[in-house]
DNA sequence: TTGTAAGCGTTATCAA
DNA sequence: TTGATAACGCTTACAA
């Protein structure tokens, strides 16, 4: 670190005394209008910044939010990052990121550097592989404020952001029939991760709603490796009971079914439709153009951040009570679900 | 933020002076093993936590980093941040991000931000549209530590790291032109880009390198508003004299190109042969799948890393000298540059 | 090998 | 309206 000017060298500078400056500064309704001028001149003559770790130490308050995500190269959660960024850029807040790559023990180790207070308060999204969550409990019971949004734990009593994954999955699966299909698959990542079984809850509702039987061999269970994914559902296109219809739960499982796709003799839309959570702005270039169930990304980090600061500036008032706030998303129907 | 126990409760506990268990913690030589076991034993058992500001505050160092970009939806960028975060989390480090969006004045306040020492270096990437340097001339002239990586200002004598942008862009036109293109047009952001200058300088050289005449005409200023650029580019392919070929110097530039080309009658590759600078992993998916100049993202942001921590835990043996480190691009053609 | 004490740069309490 | 002083929690001379 760059040691700059103090405070009580710009006290003598200024002949007053350290508490006087840092009241002066600070705007205090103690300090008379002269002597906050001439102090605060004199502080931007001599280029005074206050050192963010003494301030720290006394107020017990970090002015920084730590943002915990599965992954970077998505766009929800790029589009979240920016959202929780703009309000806390508005409040003065900074942000420390932290990316877990899925990887559970990456994020049991992250959350523990957080146990010191670095942060006043966190933003995440748990990974996929998630299951021991006790490090996620010593967080919160140590009363650091903690917010989930998408990738939730409902057992960790406090505010949880998502999107109506239960209805955009019935939707985009009644979607996917309306346009013909009669065998439709489901694309996800895991059985744990709450949004998912949402969305399977979604979808099979969706099925049963036809008065048709579940398959559960139209879920498939995909990787975090895009190429065995490939692979996989190569093989599933391939096969002799193929799907003719998809709801892809992740984007990069969309991507990855466009890949496998190239290899088969398959078409999509005429002998394959799909459509996928997404909040990619390429869905609309791909060949097909893809269909989509947009997340309210922007939306989502805005509120999780909104709410945190309010909670952080005015404690008494705010509390992140144990609830689930559901912001909608949107379908775009494009030409990957294209009737006959 | 949450206050645990302090050391001197620890030290209380342990009916140990304050000094002893600080060293036993941090390991120190003078300390017995007996004593070390012990207290460390105990500070788990309490779940002390070190506070990290009273460490910053009297280390006079954050273990921190700050890292500003233009943009987070960008896979070059989100890649570049992966590999800074892998080394940061290796040494201990953490990562304060920024997002300026491209534009200058929060770039200015965010940089100004950065002058109190919350980090104790900096990575960064300007926005196009910096032109007044002083903010950043101010933070290097303070002595804290800054890397730039492709969007670099030579003016700050310190390390940059970027890709070899004008051999990228010779070959890249040198492709277009192999593969039968006549009138090849590059797309770009602005002027005063070093990176942008450099590809403008390969292209250029390429072209002369025909022997032919360089079109001034043929070079398209885009804007960083998407709908603005498909609409612009798809008036130039509308013209009488459009081109045959393009170099986008910008992933997003060569998605609005598929998007342009989309509301024309044009197809790519017969008509128009396309390559650009991108990471994107969707660039094999698109229909054609599109030719791309791959950027060494994580590798830069690894060595940018890499140094920076050197500089910061071995500051006599190490210095972000004034100069240039390239690290080369990888082409991949595919079908969007395919010959007759 | 361990303890004492000072100090990092703030802010808050109390006194003037 | 301003000043003196203590305290936040840690590390490090220096002393024992």
């Amino acid at each position: 670190m760059i040691s700059g000017i103090s405070l009580k060298e710009l006290a003598a500078e200024l002949n007053l005394a350290p508490s006087t400056v840092s009241r002066a500064l600070n705007d205090s309704y103690e300090i008379s209008e002269a002597t906050k001028k001439k102090v605060i001149s004199m502080a931007e003559k001599l280029n005074y910044h206050a050192n963010p770790f003494a301030r720290s130490l006394r107020e017990n308050k970090s002015k920084t939010i730590a943002v915990i995500i599965p992954e970077r190269i998505n766009s929800f959660f790029a589009q979240v990052m920016d959202g929780i960024e703009e309000i806390a850029q508005e409040h003065g807040y900074h942000l420390l990121v932290y990316n877990t790559h899925e990887d559970t023990e990456r994020e049991r180790k992250i959350v523990n550097l957080l146990l010191n207070g670095r942060a006043d308060a966190i933003v995440m999204s748990v990974t996929s592989q998630t299951s021991d969550i006790s490090h996620l409990r010593k967080l919160h019971d140590r009363g650091l404020p903690i917010i989930f949004f998408d990738r939730i734990r409902a057992e960790i009593p406090t505010t949880k952001f998502i999107t109506n994954d239960y209805e955009s999955a019935y939707e985009g699966t009644k979607h996917l029939i309306k346009q013909g299909c009669k065998r439709i698959a489901l694309f996800t990542l895991c059985k744990d991760l709450s949004i998912s079984q949402e969305r399977q809850r979604g979808y099979n509702d969706a099925i049963k709603s036809e008065g048709w039987e579940l398959d559960p061999g139209l879920t498939l269970y995909c990787s975090h490796n895009e190429e065995i994914n490939v692979k996989l559902i190569e093989e599933f296109l391939q096969s002799p009971d193929r799907p003719d219809g998809i709801l892809s739960s992740v984007e990069k499982l969309a991507f990855a079914t466009y890949h496998a796709v190239k290899r088969t003799k398959l078409r999509i839309p005429s002998d394959l439709k799909l459509i996928s959570f997404s909040n990619s702005s390429i869905a609309g270039l791909l060949n097909p153009s893809l269909s989509t169930i947009t997340q309210p990304a922007l939306s989502i980090g805005n509120e999780c951040a909104e709410l945190l600061i309010k909670k952080l500036t005015k404690p008494l008032h705010y509390d992140l009570i144990d609830q689930v706030v559901t912001i909608p998303s949107k379908i775009t129907i494009r030409e990957s679900t294209l009737g006959e």
